[in-house]
DNA sequence: GCATATAAGTCAATAATACTGCCTTAATTC
DNA sequence: GAATTAAGGCAGTATTATTGACTTATATGC
């Protein structure tokens, strides 16, 4: 059995020095810091019987009040179906709470409730705990690159979706900014 | 309710800085990257009918050849029984090999056979093809710190398991360092 | 040699997360 | 009024993981 290729290093001109070792440590070094980065958080959610897909839509209910379902499911990515199951499990608890949006009547806006802003926090401030003592162990000038490839590696088209969405005041939902 | 919280930002003296908008879109950086990142290989392996635990055991398999089942099952922490599933599937179907070392007759050494070692490349390519992607688009001078940061994110004791192990004659399994 | 420990594998039951497909209700838009 | 959209429900299935208990084979310590 021959060893392990060099064709990767090759795939581009600018990057001929890139070798496949420095390449596969990447992969690891992905492979390994979402591991332990998601496991930070899983810890808390075991004790309130959830897992990680409650602590996703948790999270971005949190970051984006008022968001629609279909907004949420945009994000997430996974099916209606899916985030039924999360989404009723924590109405039913009290961490999440829905309205009905008065400009659209169709639509249920979503909002973490006291409870759920607390979890939320609880949950959030753990991770943020991990990545500032990355950034403290790392060195401050890693942060800026740490970023920018981070930013890179995401699709093209969800790299919109990190950061802050506008806090809208009259409802304007992503599916809609696309029609109007 | 109230606004999110600036308690994050003061958890340490040396990061006063860090805000907590600029901390969330991390976690949201990484929640994308990773899941962008790992969605390339799964149109591939669903066209061979596995799934992301196969990838992750062809992925050290290939790059830990040799390796015994409990020092895999140390890199990848998830249970002796979720491992034999997937492993028994790879052995089935040809991608894995097993070998009993002539060194302590109760290890069953681990190898990709020729269809496993293309298969990984498939998948590794993939990955490393983003992975180059991003590196060109951010710019080279952010890999460092990339990769600082990343390692630092990563528990202590399980950093070192990011690179090649010694590729070992006689076999010497981590659990076997640890004694001898 | 015998007791103990280790490596691997197995059987059974369960849980979390996801999927597809199909259908309903309500509200909006054209 | 017809078509579309938003939300949700129901049924069935797949993947990945868990815990617990148990077996077999081999190696090690005394």
């Amino acid at each position: 059995m021959e060893r392990p290729n060099h064709a990767l290093c090759q795939l581009t001109a600018s990057l001929r020095g890139q070798d496949e070792e420095k390449l596969r440590q990447v992969l690891e070094l992905l492979f390994f810091a979402y591991r332990d980065f998601t496991g930070e958080a899983d810890a808390v959610l075991a004790d309130f019987g959830f897992g990680r897909a409650h602590h996703r839509a948790i999270y971005f209910i949190g970051r984006n009040p008022n968001i629609s379902v279909s907004d949420l499911l945009g994000i997430l990515k996974i099916t209606k179906q899916s985030l039924s199951r999360v989404l009723t499990q924590l109405i039913d608890e009290g961490y999440v709470r829905q309205e009905t949006d008065s400009m659209d009547r169709r639509r249920r806006l979503l909002l973490l409730s006291d409870k759920g802003v607390a979890l939320e926090r609880q949950l959030t401030a753990r991770q943020c705990r991990r990545v500032i003592g990355a950034f403290e162990n790392a060195g401050v000038d890693s942060v800026s690159g740490f970023r920018a490839i981070l930013r890179a590696i995401i699709d093209p088209e969800d790299r919109h979706r990190v950061g802050r969405r506008e806090e809208a005041g009259p409802q304007v939902s992503e599916t809609r900014r696309l029609v109007g």
